[in-house]
DNA sequence: ATAAATACGCAATATTTTTGCGTCATTCTG
DNA sequence: CAGAATGACGCAAAAATATTGCGTATTTAT
């Protein structure tokens, strides 16, 4: 149950880096304590999971965003479990899902350029476990990054 | 450039939340007072852009994900600029890229539900301009999510 | 090799977080 | 509907953490 404080400091909490609770709670509404307490319970519900840091991928270097899909020749669930556990050893993978359609997985790379790129294809995807197919696109721009999910105000009974 | 500490630095704040600078610093092998300095510095210079909190989206409501590859029947600049702010304008968005190959975006929206994602569909999707084709498909199963990127030390010259 | 610039650690100071506690509001029970 | 119980709040004190000054060491440039 999410009330619409909650809501309101989720937003902010997503993407307002760490303000102090004072400042969250003034901007909706309670005191620091108050706010604190929301935010602790928050965290124990598994509703924030976390904080992170977010970096410009091109400062560090990775200036090469690539979407690669990939169908497998199995749907056996050993090679299901192979593929996905041999996703999750790359740290260059940053994320994979299992999509509908076609069964695909599709993941994420990131490279420092097109000669970075083929090496990962070469280190880590072409060693990927029951691959038949692989198609790779690359972003050429992003329009909208990922900045934290838009919440809302669970319904009220 | 970025020696190795840093990049020790920025691969633990991108994944474990707020520790105490002291903290960090004694994990990299520094006084809280350089650890922090590096912080800040490496904020001035642009490289943590900033600071979230990760939520886990189902707890809000957010059951789906969805990612929507779309191409447009106009790549004239109206076309795509028209396109790109009334991406930005729907908060469900969560994220849009221009992908190679054929001068397609492909956006990632999050909903509560499959009736949700109908609601989506007409009330954003369907107002999106200049749409010549539009190809949904649903994320079954996250195999990996982002967690940050991993930094690698600048090549020392 | 020497000077300048940069980064470090320590310790003092300033902020922020965290907790105890009494009060008020809301919900449940009889 | 009244009373009790539960939950949330604000305030203020206490604890933890961040921030800064400063002298020293290390690295870089000349």
């Amino acid at each position: 149950m999410i009330d619409r404080i909650d809501a309101k400091l989720l937003n902010l909490l997503q993407r307002e880096g760490p303000k102090p609770v004072a400042e969250l709670g003034e901007r909706v509404g309670l005191s620091a304590s108050a706010c604190h307490r929301r935010i602790r319970a928050m965290e124990a519900a598994g509703i924030i999971t976390g904080y992170a840091a977010r970096i410009a991928p091109d400062t560090i270097g990775l200036g090469l965003d690539v979407f690669v899909d990939i169908s497998l020749t199995s749907q056996s669930e050993e090679a299901l479990t192979a593929f996905e556990s041999a996703v999750k050893s790359f740290d260059e993978i940053l994320e994979c899902q299992l999509l509908s359609g076609a069964s695909d997985y599709r993941l994420r790379v990131a490279a420092r350029n097109v000669a970075d790129f083929d090496r990962l294809h070469r280190h880590c995807l072409s060693r990927l476990p029951g691959v038949a197919a692989m198609h790779s696109a690359f972003a050429l721009r992003t329009i909208k990054g990922f900045e934290g999910y838009p919440v809302q105000p669970t319904e009220r009974r």
